[in-house]
RNA sequence: CGGGGUGUAGCUUAGCCUGGUAGAGCGCCUGGUUUGGGACCAGGAGGUCGCAGGUUCGAAUCCUGUCGCCCCGACCA
């Protein structure tokens, strides 16, 4: 039991300025955290106890299934993250931590940096410390501070630099293993996310710079969601849009047939799809080429997709790069011998073919029959293009973002497209980390395998401020019974009569002895100002005892959730009290 | 990093366009009256107007630079 006046929530009347969303508005106006810097907060004594309900919950759900906790540096040798597979595409999300002014390694790399995550750390861990089947399969996880140099960090604790992760990582002997263990802990994540009462939905994701053969993201449905979730409620088909595909090209699809000749017509000043579609030319965008330039580690390649639509650029990783961005027009034109605007991949057009490492199509455009592309001269586009006659495509692909409305790839009808927070990822990871670091067992026939790993996140402090963004009201957060600060808060409205506070103490030993995490009430405020922060602050039972009800032998119950207010006899509160607290581990 | 915005008391902000003694509300302190949904009265403390240059007799206000913060995009739990 906590009295209100021994313990601190400095509650705000007024929303911070720097917030924008709800939660953060709300979490910050109800002392449960505070800013220090751009994503870096303070978690005050109140935002604390959810943070460490939330991790218990997930503590016991990882036990649950079978993870070992530990506790691993968060200070890490850079020549691990140099010697891991990933160096060049992490390094700019990592803050390094240079010893201060010694002056021996110069401004170029650091000694240390710290941790964005720990594969880097658990493999070589693993690697020495495991080399039997007997020991395998193994997983282990911590709850911890994370630090990445986000771009932009926002929403206040929803993308912060400095936050509080859950991360776990599964050696297994062999793929079957580890998809086990990768169901696993599915599993427990669901759980997880049930318990702390959310509602997240897992869907299919993109692996993104984490490597890996499959995974999926769990996804809170908000408005102020970082990630768009493709779905289907007829199939059950779900996906983040990086990685969600449509129905759009149809599997049986029979390539279109020539249609005429190629030609060449002037476009003098046309560098758009939508000034292509413009009269006089009045191509549709759908029968436009849209041809794009890439650089991937280094090396330029093409990328063709319909004018009508757009490229999924995470879609790239299936190319196998490392890293990818979008070409110069500096880098493009002694490639294909033209700026942007009138680019085209049609045989014997590209100045420098040889310069390209490929050129990849999405297989959309086979839909179109008698296209238009540009012609890799300045002001001229060809006309009656033909995808099997006159493009030489290295490789066909799903390059394409996916719009709302296109069929279903199972069910064929339309796919909705919603906002969502991702709470968290689990990877299927295959070899990639243990190849690099050795992390090698010898099995039962004395034959060294790799070990096939996953890996697995909870965002805990983005998790806190998702459960607010999904349950509040106009006047403040509505704790799920089970991450509530507390669970019990007893309104003592007289805190000066020493009879009324007699009977809020006993009332308040009556949750506690229930089982509720209880705090009391006691300062001296006025009673609105006692409701307002009751609200503001969300504790899901309140318990009001004031003179007036005392007269008539009665104290209050009342649900956040609700609006109704039940008076109780004195005579009933143990009983009322017990039931009541049994109805909210319950909901 | 690109685009947009913003910085005035602990918090929310007015003033800036059109240069001339820095204002309010909340919060805080003192006293009094109040006491079931953010009370009222009286008094009080609290500001290098983000920072650095410049223009000017004079700069919160105009100019330049810089830093912080917020929003949109790429990235992520």
């Amino acid at each position: 039991m906590k009295l209100w006046s021994q313990f601190f929530i400095p509650t705000l009347k007024e929303s911070p300025a720097d917030a924008e969303i709800a939660s953060h508005k709300l979490l910050v106006r109800a002392g449960l955290v505070r800013k220090l810097g751009g994503g870096l907060y303070t978690y005050m004594p109140l935002g604390l106890r959810v943070i460490q309900k939330i991790s218990q919950i997930c503590r016991e759900e990882m036990d649950g299934a079978g993870a070992i906790e530990l506790w691993m540096p968060h200070v890490h040798p850079v020549e691990l993250w140099q010697q891991g597979p990933r160096w060049a595409a992490a390094r700019e999300i990592m803050y390094r931590a240079d010893h201060a002014g010694d002056g021996k390694r110069g401004p170029r790399e650091p000694e240390f940096v710290l941790g964005p995550t720990h594969e880097e750390i658990i493999t070589p861990l693993v690697k020495t410390e495991i080399t039997s089947y007997r020991d395998l399969p193994k997983n282990f996880y911590q709850i911890a501070t994370k630090f990445r140099n986000e771009i932009r960090p926002r929403y206040g604790l929803m993308r912060a630099r400095e936050f509080i992760m859950k991360d776990a990582y599964s050696f297994d002997a062999d793929d079957a293993g580890a998809i086990k263990s990768y169901q696993t802990m599915k599993a427990a994540y669901e759980k997880f996310f049930a318990r702390v009462g959310l509602k997240a939905i897992s869907v299919e994701a993109d692996t993104g710079v984490m490597g890996g053969s499959f995974s999926h993201e769990f996804m809170v449905p908000a408005e102020v969601g970082d990630d768009d979730v493709v779905y289907c409620e007829t199939s059950g088909y779900s996906a983040n849009r990086e990685k969600a595909t449509s129905g759009i090209v149809p599997a049986d699809l029979a390539d279109a047939a020539p249609a005429g000749a190629v030609e060449e017509f002037a476009t003098p000043g046309v560098v758009t799809i939508a000034a292509l579609e413009a009269a006089p030319y009045s191509v549709p965008a759908d029968q436009q080429f849209k041809t794009l330039v890439y650089v991937g580690d280094g090396k330029p390649f093409v990328v063709i997709l319909r004018g009508s639509d757009e490229l999924e650029e995470a879609k790239l990783g299936s190319l196998g790069f490392t890293l990818w961005r979008a070409a110069t027009a500096e880098e493009i034109e002694p490639v294909l011998g033209a700026k942007p605007g009138s680019l085209g991949a049609v045989k014997g057009t590209i100045k420098n073919p040889t310069a390209l490492v490929g050129i990849f199509a999405d297989h959309a455009i086979r839909l179109i029959g008698n296209g238009t592309t540009g012609a890799n001269k300045d002001g001229f586009h060809l006309r009656h293009i033909n995808v099997a006659r006159d493009l030489a495509i290295t490789k066909f692909g799903d390059f394409r973002r996916v719009r709302a409305g296109e069929p279903c790839p199972r069910s064929g009808q339309p796919l909705k497209i919603a906002r969502a927070i991702e709470v968290g990822h689990v990877f299927k990871l295959g070899t990639k980390y243990s190849d690099k670091f050795g992390a090698i067992y010898t099995d039962d026939k004395k034959q060294s395998h790799p070990m096939v790993m996953g890996c697995y996140g909870i965002g805990i402090s983005r998790t806190m401020q998702a459960v607010i963004e999904q349950s509040h009201d106009a006047d403040g957060i509505v704790w799920p019974w089970n991450v509530a600060p507390f669970q019990v808060l007893v309104c003592l409205l007289d805190p000066q009569d020493a009879a009324a506070a007699e009977v809020a103490k006993n009332l308040a030993a009556a949750a506690e002895q229930a089982g509720a995490d209880v705090l009391v009430d006691d300062r001296a405020e006025r009673p609105g100002v006692k409701f307002k922060d009751a609200d503001l602050v969300g504790i899901p039972l309140r318990i009001t005892v004031g003179g007036k009800g005392l007269k008539e032998g009665i104290f209050e119950l009342k649900w956040r959730h609700q609006k109704d207010v039940a008076k109780v006899p004195l005579a009933e509160a143990g009983a009322r009290i017990a039931a009541a607290v049994a109805e909210g581990r319950a909901r």
